[in-house]
DNA sequence: GAAAAAAATACATGCATATGGTTTTTTTAC
DNA sequence: GTAAAAAAACCATATGCATGTATTTTTTTC
């Protein structure tokens, strides 16, 4: 919990709440190395443990059981997820010349990291762990609501149908996911790279109508 | 191994070779049925064990590891995927006036099955475990090789490019993957029937050049 | 009926989660 | 400033499960 008397003109900070803030941040940085390379079952607590400077004791007073610190991660990731995706969709509303530009950016700075693949591991465990998908639920939710929701504002007068835009910009982050977790596994990094911005051009082409000389 | 017998004029036939069959073929639905119910790594032996009418020490004759069962479930399941991929590419080569219907039916009969996710399953442990990988590749890299002549040879003399056939083709394919993956786990069905409708649409209209229209 | 293969049984090993109690550090109150 | 209280961190361990091995029994084949 943050301290309540920051603002009361007091320079000592709360030192406790600063160690907890910072060891969770740590926990997270370690948790997320882990589930990259191990998978979400093999990342034990012992080797996010082992990652950090603390106890595995330590780790489960902050989180008792391993849900708990997945569904920590799982927030943490989708958090920044929802803020990177929002200003993305608010530069291709600025200026939709750049969505080519844009698209193969959103591939690389968010669909091709570790942080993205992380957050499938979880994804994917959470299909067959029915209490760890309830908890995430409500998380996941509100990501598909606000960046519908900014998509609709986006191409609310726009040539092209809101309908169609959602569908391709929807499908352009289900492709990037099924591209990293399982058509990309024996791709070479190069051949994703062209195939994303083949992709990229085509869907530039399409929202500016251009399509008959894209075929 | 089959009875090199069979075809000697002998009626008796090769009764071991035979039983091994059903029970590989026994393990194999087991083995799907707990990879889909309970994702790769909880799917374990003892499970897949008490799903057929075998022990454990019978099953682990069969297959000595897990892994060794996970690549002949994966290469069993690839290989039927292949044959219908390639039927179905077959199909739309002989009337792509049907590719809607067509992406909406291989979205019905493959992508949204357990058998599908069995592989998504061995797939995304596949990016974590790296024997197994490396063991799987070949039947992946087969895959792949097949289908793409296949989508060459279907649109060599075409309005549209092979190119963005392939492109179009596979992006249906990896789209589908992330819906069954991670978005579509908290839509419900029927949102995700529509979706592919309206993908399945736009796909015709890319197809036969009306995309005007479509937007 | 003997040899070989298949299937069943029992078990050893290792790891992962989670629990209980203990020590250390930090905060609060006097 | 110091003592009590609370929180954080640590340590040891119980419990359970999963894999894989070794041995025995049954079935099949020749």
């Amino acid at each position: 919990m943050k301290n309540i008397f920051q603002d009361t003109g007091e320079t000592r900070k709360s030192t406790q709440a600063e160690k907890s803030d910072r060891m969770r941040k740590e926990i997270l940085l370690a948790a997320i190395s882990c589930l990259h390379e191990f998978g979400y079952h093999r990342a034990s607590i012992k080797k996010i443990t082992e990652k950090t400077r603390f106890s595995q004791g330590a780790l489960q007073h902050h989180f008792p059981t391993k849900e708990d610190l997945m569904v920590f991660v799982l927030e943490r990731l989708l958090a920044k997820s929802v803020r990177l995706t929002l200003e993305w969709l608010n530069e291709i509303g600025e200026d939709k010349s750049r969505i080519s530009e844009l698209t193969i950016k959103w591939w690389t700075n968010q669909a091709n990291s570790p942080e993205y693949l992380t957050m499938m591991e979880i994804l994917v465990a959470a299909r067959t762990e029915d209490t760890l998908r309830r908890r995430i639920k409500p998380t996941f939710d509100n990501f598909a609501k606000v960046t519908d929701d900014r998509i609709l504002a986006i191409f609310e007068s726009d040539q092209i149908s809101q309908a169609t835009a959602r569908t391709l910009i929807t499908a352009s982050r289900q492709m990037m996911t099924g591209l990293i977790t399982s058509d990309g596994l024996f791709m070479r990094e190069e051949d994703k790279q062209a195939y994303i911005e083949h992709w990229a051009m085509f869907l530039q082409q399409l929202f500016e109508q251009r399509v008959q000389e894209a075929l």
